[in-house]
DNA sequence: TATTGTTATACTCTATAACTATA
DNA sequence: TATAGTTATAGAGTATAACAATA
């Protein structure tokens, strides 16, 4: 046995990451709601940049690694090239897929969103001491990639 | 300025912990389904356990408490009455008032939510250096006080 | 009149299923 | 016939608003 058993469950990681998990998250979803987006936006902009490096991928593709419905990134897709954010035209190649790919403008909100997330950091994170922190990061990262994130 | 400002959104600590916290989450309401649970109903026996020390406590101080609706808190009690994990009784004092308090059998069903969920910490956690595990788990206590959770 | 709990209703998020077009 | 995308529908989870009982 790694970790003593009899811990009370509002002690556990999963309880704390669970509950914490959803207020910072809440936190970022305020700041988001000013600029007309959901978290899950600001997850599909992400997911283009990291899959892409500028290109384009197809909406299923983006499904599969976001693990959401096909249907739900259609939604999300209209409205961010309703705001300029992506473009979606059709791959020559295969008349069916839909190719998104970030647009400048796009990048540039990733930017913004990016900058939100800095500032629920610092709050969240600033009056640790550096050591803490810096563990905690680096803790967090593996967590992280252990689920599939991009690093 | 505390920390770096040009870090991609899927490396702030803001998005890594709302993504990694909901898919904690859903592993622990995968294993509390089987107990025909959800999520809230073990926050709640969490809470009437820290609440009341063996006491009990109305339903509106719990709903503050938990930050949820009072008419959740009347659905979530009736559900864990229904299974004989509390008990509820009109305060004498002050007749518009249900007294919320755990049973025996809410107690040992709390323990088995809390075994449930250091499960999942194992999981997540058992093969980080003790050191990392360490600190990570105290920065996240700490985290978690600020949002205002029991110890 | 104010407060506690309850019920009725509505809203958000997301998935599933049905459909269209292309292959 | 199979696949990409889209649209229509449904379900889970939760809040808000209306209501009843008690203060």
């Amino acid at each position: 046995m790694l970790l003593v058993n009899d811990v009370k469950l509002t002690a556990t990681a999963a309880f704390r990451l669970g509950v914490v998990g959803s207020r910072v998250a809440g936190r970022f979803a305020d700041l988001l709601a000013e600029r007309d987006l959901k978290t899950k936006h600001a997850g599909l902009l992400a997911v283009l940049d990291s899959m892409t490096a500028g290109g384009a991928a197809s909406q299923l593709d983006v499904a599969k690694l976001m693990g959401v419905a096909p249907s739900l990134v259609v939604a999300l897709a209209d409205h961010l090239e309703s705001l300029g954010a992506v473009s979606r035209e059709r791959d020559p190649a295969d008349r069916r897929r839909q190719l998104l790919a970030l647009t400048p403008a796009g990048r540039a909100l990733l930017e913004e969103c990016a900058a939100l997330a800095n500032g629920v950091d610092e709050d969240l994170l600033a009056h640790l001491p550096r050591k803490d922190r810096d563990t905690f990061l680096r803790v967090l990262a593996r967590l992280a990639a252990a689920e599939g994130l991009p690093a």
